[in-house]
DNA sequence: AACGGGAATGAAAATCATTTTCATTTATGG
DNA sequence: CCATAAATGAAAATGATTTTCATTCCCGTT
């Protein structure tokens, strides 16, 4: 196992606390940092591993990192012209919590988007 | 532009209408059927065009195509040991609606699933 | 200060899904 | 039949991610 690179982290806390691998490495070496990418996708992974960021996907498939802790929200995504909503989901925070203990499950998290067609596409 | 190929869509409704390209693609090698794994994507791709599937991401990142008015339901996933349970989500269904219409958007689709413990782990 | 071993690093190669290119085959209408 | 467009698929290209492996760094011990 590696240990996170601390300045990875403070990266992405500088990106807006969400972005991908590649994304936080094109930022590092634009800013002077000197790394490698394979220390930015350890770090990363560690860092999830320790549950201080988690991982969602973009639709294209790449994989995205955000800060644990962020003001947990939910998106609402255009499938044409990419522009994304950020909104809130009481309805479901309740949903999910009804679920978990119906069934049994405790410690649970849970992920929802939405994905349209925006007013303008 | 091209047409999707039929029997890409008898196949990935043979699969319990909910595989990736790749595992369509072996499905029908297996079953003796001649086609090109470059001929199964441009079928699904024309199908999620024509709104016949629509497309969702697995968590390692690899995109699953869905044949759409499938019964559509959400998984309650145990982090530990696997175990998935299929639970409705009315709920869920609502606040998708409700949210679309709130910030404009048309032609919604969501995905939302649950993990946590199940009661055995 | 010199030494030794494990952790961290990163360049380069490997992997894997997906897309693109391009030449060939097939279907279809005139 | 012919001509043209559509469909097909092999092979190469792409792009994110992972793996390999040799090197460097760190730290406690002599």
């Amino acid at each position: 196992m590696s240990r996170s690179n601390p300045r990875v982290l403070s990266t992405l806390e500088r990106a807006g606390g969400f972005a991908s691998a590649q994304e936080v490495y094109r930022l590092m070496q634009r800013e002077g940092e000197s790394i490698g990418l394979t220390t930015v996708y350890r770090s990363l992974q560690s860092l999830v591993n320790d549950k201080i960021v988690d991982v969602l996907r973009r639709d294209d498939g790449e994989a995205i990192y955000r800060l644990c802790g962020e003001a947990h929200h939910h998106h609402l995504v255009c499938k044409s012209c990419g522009v994304t909503v950020e909104i809130e989901g009481g309805a479901i925070e309740k949903w999910a919590k009804v679920m978990a203990e119906e069934h049994g499950f405790r410690d649970v998290g849970h992920t929802a988007e939405i994905f349209g067609l925006c007013s303008k596409c």
